[in-house]
RNA sequence: GCCAACGUAGCUCAGGGGUAGAGCAGCUCACUCGUAAUGAGCAGGUCGUCGGUUCAAAUCCGACCGUUGGCUCCA
């Protein structure tokens, strides 16, 4: 039989020849290295036979597939590991991940019901000891009634359930040493490549994710075919650990929280909220630059403004309770204006079942106001205020609005999910024709904003309606294709990469969003840009159009940023606490080497403060050795140091962050120094 | 919210049934110094909160508060 390589070369081989005997007559190296095979883009087991004309890759530990059947196998192996420690156990799915695998189990009838990270190295143990027995990983198609069978001798539901799903004669089991267990395959040869394993934490996960069903322990963990290995992977994570926002905004005193304050209410200390600043400011310009005009809108609305847009009551749960009026004939719970009273009703909504628990009443004519959870239905109004005509669109209301959800106390953390947050947002209303030329101006808008920030890793999403359920979706069909179509094209003309996302759209219109990775490798959304049909409806803006008719403009939800929180969050672990120095809280330290220099080191910060520049002194009585040392901790891009010379000169020595000496001591004028450190400012700010 | 771990000085952490310890940071003094930590002294904590066990609790138990990882990667 025929076989084609990913190069495109064909190789002959014998019929029933397997992946492991293509690999071996390409070489015996790769025979050594191979994991598994790709077979016409399918994964497949490196034992099976391979089809004749099949395209066939082999795969290694250096590939995503490889990796993926070494860590599935590993999950299998450590399943096998915990029957034999923990027998009576029951098994849910193990599956491989992007950074390992991981296996949910019910332990509650054995004799070991709570499982605890001390528990974990004895279940490391045993998996090294069964993979040192090199047992093989057989496949087997098993007919639906054996392994119904199977599977109610061994009394895992969790197995049964998941049979429900699937198609007699499509059903294999494999099998390591004395564990069968269902499963889609493929795997490594056997247990012998699995040389070091890590079991990294600990979790409860609802079955198939869903909260009214049992809690299983999820168990995380990681495995490589070399020790040395194992040990890299776990020092990559340490120095991850140097990178978080949480560490970083600590010692760089950024931000804080406070338990008096709040959970997940970040509080901004005086460099942080210089940073912060900086970024709105940047981003304010920007927005002015492309058409936008601020408004400023309350942070609480009446009710009846959400109950109009349609939040209230439908999205209470992620709401902090709402505030009522003294004497409102709802007042059933007691709650007051005063500021007691609301945080009392936050705390009704923490240990009860959500605020729907904690609201007094949901009655529909209740009078009483929201926190808001989202700007857009301010907006609405500050659009309804007056009559518009097609020639005043695109209209574009900005607004850095604060606003506040109750987010689930186990969906805290950092800067990146908090219930304060400051988006960068906006609403901008048009004409369906304006969509396409609104989404290129924002794509133009967010890409700049990237870009000064030098962030490269982003990928950007489409999300679209889902095909086969269409009456979900709030809009006319024909609406939805034109607008899907008009984000494709804006961002294709953009140069904008993307990839698309059926059945993500939200059901009031399709989005595109901004996607990242934080230091730990998981995956955050930042900017988005959202297509509304719904919000225009229900408040029922109008515009006259040419022909004097009044009609629905479309409005689009945008925030480059997302939330300043995240944003701040997700770039400090990008740039490892470095950050620009346009961006930098401070920008230039002055460390004058003897007190002597003081006099000439003030003037020298007051020159640079003249221009804008944010600039500290150092005078405290430390040798310029130590001076340098905080100024490198503290991460300040610029040092300038001055003794004696350089007083009498009239000049600087620079010294950059992160680089040491430099060769220019005591070269530099300070206006020459001034003028470089603007134009670098604007030439990061794409303004040069 | 649920599962697991954790909570000792501003920070990093040690200790552990007999009423607390280090380094750094802070303050004072001396030192005036040329590119990543000058020295000495001083001060700083009701060991997250509340309750229980005990002659005695930071230590053991419970509840609560908070933090962290996870609960969406589908045999």
């Amino acid at each position: 039989m025929q076989i084609t390589l990913p190069d495109g070369s064909t190789r002959a081989l014998p019929d029933g020849a397997t992946g492991r005997d293509l690999a071996q007559d390409i070489s015996a190296g790769l025979a050594r290295a191979a994991l598994a095979v790709e077979v016409d883009g399918e994964v497949h087991d490196l034992d099976r036979p391979l089809p004749d004309g099949a395209t066939v890759a082999i795969l290694t530990w250096e590939s995503e597939g490889g990796k993926a059947a070494f860590w599935h196998s590993s999950a299998h192996l450590m399943a096998e590991a915990l029957e034999a420690l923990y027998p009576g156990v029951k098994l849910g799915i193990g599956p491989s991940i992007d950074t390992g695998f991981y296996y949910d189990v019910d332990l509650s009838e054995t004799d070991h019901p709570v499982l605890s990270a001390d528990d974990l190295p004895a279940i490391e143990k045993k998996m090294i000891e069964l993979a040192r027995t090199d047992s093989a990983f057989e496949r087997r198609d098993v007919p639906k009634a054996e392994a119904v069978a199977h599977f109610e001798a061994k009394g895992d539901p969790y197995k049964l359930e998941l049979l429900e799903g699937l198609e007699d004669g499509q059903i294999t089991f494999y099998t390591q040493g004395g564990f069968t267990d269902l499963c889609r395959g493929p795997h490594i040869a056997s247990t012998k490549p699995i040389k070091a394993v890590k079991l990294l934490s600990l979790a409860g996960a609802y079955w198939r994710g869903d909260e009214s069903r049992p809690q299983l322990t999820r168990i995380y963990g990681v495995s490589f075919p070399k020790q040395k290995m194992l040990e890299e992977h776990l020092e990559r994570l340490e120095l991850a650990k140097q990178r978080d926002h949480r560490k970083l905004g600590r010692e760089l005193e950024l931000f804080m929280f406070s338990d008096k304050v709040g959970p997940g209410l970040p509080i901004w200390l005086p460099k942080g909220a210089r940073l912060r600043e900086t970024l709105v400011d940047f981003l304010k310009e920007e927005q002015v630059k492309r058409g936008y005009e601020p408004v400023v809108t309350p942070h609480i609305g009446r009710l009846e403004l959400y109950r109009t847009s349609g939040h209230y009551p439908y999205y209470s749960d992620s709401q902090f309770p709402p505030m009522f009026e003294k004497g409102a004939a709802s007042g059933s719970a007691g709650l007051g204006t005063e500021a007691e009273g609301v945080s009392e009703g936050a705390e009704l909504a923490n240990s009860g079942d959500g605020a729907e628990g904690a609201a007094p009443t949901l009655g529909g004519d209740e009078q009483g106001y929201l926190l808001k959870p989202m700007n857009c239905p301010h907006h609405t109004q500050v659009y309804a205020h007056k009559p518009h005509s097609y020639r005043d669109l695109p209209v574009r209301l900005a607004e850095f609005g604060t606003v506040y959800r109750y987010e689930q106390s186990g969906e805290l953390g950092g800067l990146t999910r908090v219930r304060g947050f400051t988006q960068d947002d906006a609403h901008i209303f048009c004409t369906p024709e304006q969509v396409k030329d609104e989404f290129k101006n924002v794509i133009d808008l967010t890409l700049t904003v990237l870009k000064a920030l030098a962030f490269e890793d982003f990928t950007a999403q489409v999300s679209l309606r889902d095909p086969a359920n269409t009456e979900k979706y709030i809009g006319e069909p024909a609406q939805w294709d034109g607008a899907e179509q008009a984000i494709r094209e804006a961002a294709a003309e953009m140069g904008l990469e993307t990839v698309e996302e059926e059945g993500e759209a939200a059901f009031y219109g399709p989005k595109l969003d901004f996607m990242v990775k934080d230091a730990l490798g998981r995956s955050w959304q930042l900017g988005t840009v959202q297509l509304d049909y719904n919000l225009p409806e229900r408040f029922d803006l109008t515009y006259i159009d040419e022909n004097d008719q009044r009609v629905r403009p479309v409005m689009i939800h945008r925030a480059p940023f997302g939330s300043l929180e995240r944003f701040v969050g997700v770039m400090l672990e990008h740039t490892g606490g470095n950050l620009p120095l346009w961006l930098a809280p401070t920008q230039v330290k002055v460390l004058p080497i003897t007190d002597d220099q003081d006099d000439y080191a003030r003037s020298v910060a007051d020159d640079l403060k003249g221009a804008g520049l944010r600039v500290e002194v150092d005078t405290r009585s430390e040798k310029v050795g130590r001076k340098i040392r905080d100024a490198e901790v503290e991460k300040v891009p610029v040092m300038l140091i001055l003794g004696k010379n350089e007083a009498e000169a009239g000049t600087v020595s620079v010294r950059r962050h992160g680089l040491g000496d430099d060769s220019d001591q005591g070269a530099s004028e300070v206006p020459a120094l001034r003028q470089g450190l603007l134009d670098e400012i604007a030439r990061q700010l794409g303004r040069a």
